[in-house]
Parts: C-alpha cells; sequence; structure tokens
DNA sequence: TAATTTGATATAGTATGCAGTTATAGAAAG
DNA sequence: CTTTCTATAACTGCATACTATATCAAATTA
C-alpha cells in the first residue's frame, strides 16, 4: 500500500490507541500533526483523503475534525471543507487577553488552596526552571517554564479554569519557543518566577497575580515581536 | 405519523433552519431543550431515539451530541452513551470563578474601546434595566441585565472572550433568575449597574472591574443560597 | 474579449448497515 | 426474597452507500 509512507512520514496514530475510540485517536493524531506544523495554517483537510493516510473510515475523521472546531485549531466552512486556522494578530491578541486574565486567577487562587505537597513539587519545578536557564536551550526552558505554570494551575483546583487555559495555550503553541530571548539574559523570566514560586508559597495574592500578569505580558511582546518579522505567510 | 407529537410537545427544529446544516439546527433544538429543562440532568440521550424525535438520521444526532459535550452540557461515556450533566456545586463554583475574572476583563476591556455609538446604546440598557427593575418582573430583570453585560462584551471586542464566556453562561442557564431579589430591594444592584456604566463610559477602567467582580459575587452568593433549598435534586 | 451559464467532478452532508459491547430482564440457585 | 447467571434486546462505534452542494473549467453568448 502506498499509504505508509505518508503514515510515517507525516501523521501516525498514538502508541496507545488501545481501549480508546478512533475518534480520539483520531483527533490527537490530527491535533498534534497541526501544533507541530505537519500540516499548516490554510492547509485544507479532506475526509476521504485523511481517512486513507489514518486508516480509518471518514466518520471518526468528521468527529475529530468537529472537535478540532471547538478549539479553534481548524475553521469549518459548512458545505465546503475544513482548513487549519490561520490565525491573525488580532485573534492571538484576543487570546493572550484571556490568558493573561486566566493565569492571573490561576495564581490567585493556587495562593489560597496550595497544599503543602504541592508547594514541594512546585520549588522543585522552580529550581528545575532556573537550571534549564543555565543550559540555554530555550527547548527546555520553555518546557520547564510550562510545567511550572502548570503545578500552579493544578494547584488551583478549579477544573474548569484547566481545561480553558488549555484549551488557550494549544491556540499560541507555534509560538511557545519564541518568548525566550535568545540572547541568553534570563534575569527578568528568573526573576518572576521568583517572584511567583515565592507568592504562592506565601499567599499573597496580589503578588501572585502581578507576577502572573507580567509574565504573559512579556511573552506576548515577544511573540508579537517574532510576528513582525514574519510580516505575512 | 406519530412522531409529531412528540416533536410538539418538547422539542422542536427552530424555525429558520434553512440552509444550515442539519447538525446545527439539532445542535440548537438538544441545547435549548436542555438549558430549558425539558430534558433532564442524568437523564440519557440515545441517538435513535432523539433521532426520530427529531426527524434525522443517527448522524447529525451524533455531532451535535459531540458539540454539547465541549459546552459540558452533556458527558460522554465511551461505549455506553451520553447523558445530560449533572452539574455539582463544585462545578458551579469553578465556573463562577472563571466568569468572575473574565466579566472583569470584559468591563476593563469595555473602557478603553468603547465607541460613542455603543455608549448610547449601553445608555439606553442601562435607563431599560432601572425601569425593569420597577417592573419587579424577575424574568425581565433577569434578562434586561444580560443584554446589559452582553453590551459590555461587544464592547470589549474580544471575540474569544464573548465565546468562552456565552459558553460559560449556558452552565448557569438554569440559575439565571435566581440572583435576583425577590423582596423587590434592588437597590444593591442598581448601583452596581450605575457604577459598571459611569466607570465604563468615563473610562476608569478600576471601577468598572470591582463594578463586574462585586455583581458576579452577589450572583453566585444567590445561585448558591438557592442551592441549600433544594439540597440534592 | 469579457461575462455568464452550464456541466462535470470532487467533496461534504446525510442515511443506513453491521459488528461488537453494554444494559436489562428473567430464570435459576441460594 | 435475594442474588447471580444468562439470554436477549438495545445501543454505540465504525464503515459504507447515497444525495446534495460547491467548485472549477469549458463553452456559449454578448
Amino acid at each position: 500500500m502506498g499509504d505508509n509512507n505518508l503514515l510515517t512520514a507525516g501523521m501516525s496514530m498514538t502508541e496507545e490507541q488501545q481501549a480508546m475510540p478512533l475518534r480520539d485517536a483520531v483527533f490527537m493524531s490530527l491535533r498534534k500533526a497541526i501544533l507541530t506544523g505537519k500540516i499548516k495554517p490554510g492547509e485544507r483537510l479532506t475526509e476521504v483523503k485523511l481517512g486513507k493516510i489514518l486508516g480509518t473510515s471518514r466518520t471518526p475523521i468528521r468527529e475529530a475534525i468537529r472537535l478540532l472546531e471547538q478549539e479553534n485549531l481548524v475553521t469549518i466552512i459548512p458545505g465546503s471543507g475544513a482548513r487549519v486556522s490561520r490565525m491573525t494578530v488580532s485573534d492571538l491578541q484576543d487570546v493572550m487577553e484571556v490568558r493573561s486574565a486566566l493565569e492571573q486567577l490561576s495564581a490567585g487562587l493556587a495562593c489560597e488552596r496550595i497544599t503543602e505537597e504541592e508547594k514541594a513539587e512546585l520549588y522543585e519545578a522552580y529550581n528545575a526552571f532556573v537550571r534549564s536557564t543555565q543550559s540555554e536551550d530555550s527547548i527546555m526552558i520553555a518546557d520547564s517554564d510550562v510545567h511550572f505554570h502548570n503545578l500552579i494551575l493544578k494547584a488551583a483546583k478549579n477544573q474548569k479554569l484547566g481545561k480553558i487555559l488549555d484549551g488557550l495555550a494549544d491556540n499560541i503553541y507555534r509560538y511557545r519557543y519564541e518568548f525566550i530571548r535568545e540572547d541568553g539574559h534570563y534575569e527578568d523570566l528568573i526573576r518572576e518566577h521568583k517572584e511567583l514560586y515565592e507568592a504562592v508559597i506565601s499567599g499573597n495574592r496580589e503578588v501572585a497575580e502581578k507576577s502572573a500578569r507580567s509574565h504573559i505580558a512579556r511573552q506576548w511582546s515577544y511573540i508579537r515581536e517574532h510576528l513582525q518579522e514574519d510580516a505575512g505567510e
């Protein structure tokens, strides 16, 4: 079969698709392909084609595409097909404004709800972050940053908030490494994390929220800077 | 046909289903049925049954149910079917916390982005709200309150924010009339609206956010009060 | 030549069939 | 009378078949 080349070259079902509904496996597979840029913005998602690539019928593909639309990763034009969403700067601005508000909420709630156990975890994550900045590997830095914030989100103990923030994160996934300064001056980042960490540990809601806000603001300014360079696409 | 009795008695396709994909019509229809309590929490949604009632095949029903799941109106158990979600107090608390943060954002952004035209609209809406409180009809009061807040949301000019807040509103739809005091003392509500209106008009972001916050807090305390009475369901 | 119509093709929308799984009711055993 | 097992009915998951619609290109007309 000629399908396997595309399958191995591009997307594939995730390893552990046992006992998982096909639609979910397809969803995760497509989501990953979009987030990693394997399927590019503006590209069309045709049901039969994807079905051939992933080895399923149209039905699970359809359902997966509907879910992707909910996360704003694809845009469906009724009657015509689905395309990978093309985010405008204005769209991104919308997302970042909401993220800012919700990351503040996350930090604020965490202040009041974090357990001793979680404090220990957060301490670990904070140190891991500081270590990663020394490596100057922006992938590692970004990942440890995300981990740190996810722990705070977990400590906030608000499932709805978690779901929404996860969805928003997808929207800026492509830019996740770009808010790391290339020149290796991470003082601001470290300071913010330190501030945030200490505020959450000590329950200082006001400071925690302020740190979260400036953290997002910094991210956004870096992303926006990068968008200037692209200037089109 | 025996289907029409159920159709007219319970749910039905919305009037303007012309040129709209069936799945969307079904989605809106089911959504309405759930929000208005025509289908009750815990009740099972079977594809063939709904298909018979609404006069479609299973496919559009399936897709509509998937969308409803995204809005947390139904819960899908893989392999077994879909049921109307049963919200716990904790779930509601999560929703209200997020709503509070986002209504604040909405009010804050509106301060900076409202146009003269929108100011006039908002003025109208504010007056309509005050008038409605004199009527002591809690349905009318709640509706004019929602309208007032929707105008602010529109003035905030953030589509993402609008979408998310709409989704959250569905989660508390059942309780939308319950935050209106029964005893006819609406001073607090009117004062909050006046404060919020004037803050948005004059661009006083801090006051606007504070008003929005206390408005949601009031809503939540009334809803929670009411939940005590039910004490079970 | 430009615009408009028309027809062919591709693709989404919808319906239905089949297989496997889950829920249910009834019988048998305790 | 209760519990457990089993047979059956009902339902979802996935696939496929059919239908409606959109898109694009060629042809026809102004």
